[in-house]
DNA sequence: CCATTTCATACCTCTGAGGTATCGATCAGC
DNA sequence: GCTGATCGATACCTCAGAGGTATGAAATGG
């Protein structure tokens, strides 16, 4: 039994005549019909009731008739369907993404590539910049938003949009004053700042930018999620220096001013170059024109 | 492409291995990769990347995969389920019965054929003993639980049970007060009666029982179903004679009498002999152990 | 009763699936 | 870096089986 073998058994069901249905298969009638015998032979049982004037399908006939029809439908559906995965056109694309581009290119990159590829299934993974690079490399992922420069192999990158530090502290702490604040202004606060197993490339930015003029920063308290960090500032528990990308709409009680030299980073899009699922290129197509515009 | 190619894909997508994959299907490495090969070629795509080293799954390797278990899966079901259909151990029947049926053979005999066919859908038809006829003749129905004596073309029968008429009268009638009625009791009374061309298996019954005496029976109204009837006679509107296995739990304010001599006739479980469904059979034999218990 | 229709059977041909031998490339270990 | 081992690809051969033609057998209709 194979699918042949099913289309000849499908074309004699609805035909109800070995000629007509053996003209259907482009074929002459008497090898059609020892294939129908065959196939009954095979299954062990019959599936018309036949004469040499009708034909009629048995019970069994009827049954395996419909599953027939269901199996022939995704068995060419997927033989279609192959072409169309292989493009690119269809199928799923594991994206990875680190929250603080949740809310500034992610959603334009989902939203552009799902109209350019509405038959891929977007499959969105939150994860913090060091599980980002290792499923990255895993292959876990096709392809991610996360910092740029990073060391990491092979990875295909483009840049997607650049972002810089910005202080956030509540409303009536001291600082909140301050048209813009430098360095200096940060020495004696307590710092919250995510851990640099967590995302080196902010930790270094703020170790760095606080340590200037030589002062040790203070780094009272160490969460992984950047929201956490804004909702500890809005307790009083210290200020921070986070992506301007997150203080569009921060929460009342906190205000988020400029600082002077603002250390900037870019946010790219990378895959690693072995990623072969071919839903990727129009990710990057995509993200250029992101990254361009 | 047929299932046998399917197979050996699923094979080497499974094993990433030539020649392990051909273990498995029987056959030899070079016939094995020389199949794969036309694989990919009709379907116009590459499904493992492969050197002389390594082999792994494309994008469209996975997603055929899947669906080639989707499809392998069902077909080989289809294909093992046939001889089941056959046998008459699975599929569908589809019974009628009448609706006064159903609530003295009808349950007993869906339960036990249920336990005796349990893959068996049974589907169930209340319709009115004309209509059943018909549909047993034409075939859309393979068995019906209906009157017997009916002088049908060429139907199998086998006795399900007997019932016989009872006097159904409001609470308050003056008849409540017999034991037992005789057709003279019924002569001015308005009688309800479903119409001949419904059931004339009862209608015929009722009134050669009224008749007897000499007395034309008044029928006052003409429902179709029984229900009706019953709910008509508690209204108040009239009386009436119907099958003594509905009188089981009448609705408040309505009583139920014996009748003398009363018209009895057969339940009867009966199948086009030219249904060739092959799940009627057990049918038969649950109801033979019912109409001989 | 004969012509016609329709499915089944007999016999032939040839495609293509599978086998064996072997090549070419890659990797491990010395 | 050389050598043997491993593994997929290629070349060539064989034969099962799918399809073709001719024809038989049964049923229907005029």
């Amino acid at each position: 039994m194979d699918t042949r073998h099913m289309r000849y058994f499908v074309a004699l069901a609805e035909t109800l005549h070995f000629g007509h249905a053996a003209a259907r298969m482009n074929m002459s009638q008497p090898p059609f019909s020892r294939q129908i015998a065959a196939i009954e032979k095979t299954l062990g049982a019959r599936l018309f009731e036949r004469n040499s004037r009708n034909v009629a399908l048995t019970a069994a006939g009827r049954h395996f008739l419909e599953e027939c029809r269901a199996v022939l439908e995704r068995f060419d559906a997927a033989c279609r369907d192959v072409q169309l995965v292989a493009s690119g056109v269809k199928g799923e694309l594991k994206l990875g993404f680190m929250m603080n581009a949740a809310y500034s290119v992610v959603p334009a990159l989902v939203r552009l590539y799902s109209e350019k590829r509405p038959d891929v299934r977007l499959v969105l993974e939150e994860r913090i910049p060091t599980d980002i690079e290792e499923m990255l490399i895993e292959g876990r992922l096709d392809a991610a938003v996360t910092f740029g420069g990073s060391p990491a192999t092979h990875l295909r990158t483009t840049l997607l949009a650049r972002d810089r530090l910005r202080l956030i502290v509540p409303r009536d702490h001291r600082l909140a004053k301050l048209e813009i604040a430098g360095p200096t202004d940060l020495a004696s606060e307590r710092l919250i700042a995510a851990p640099a197993s967590v995302t080196p490339t902010l930790r270094d930015a703020i170790r760095n930018y606080c340590a200037s003029p030589g002062v040790v920063p203070h780094f009272a308290l160490e969460p992984r999620l950047q929201h956490t960090i804004i909702r500890l500032v809005a307790e009083g528990l210290g200020i921070a220096l986070i992506p301007q990308s997150l203080c569009a709409d921060l929460a009342e009680g906190l205000v988020s001013r400029p600082i002077l030299d603002a250390p900037e980073f870019d946010i790219v899009l990378c895959a690693s170059a072995a990623s072969s699922n071919p839903a990727v290129p129009a990710l990057f197509e995509v993200a250029e024109r992101l990254g361009g515009g």
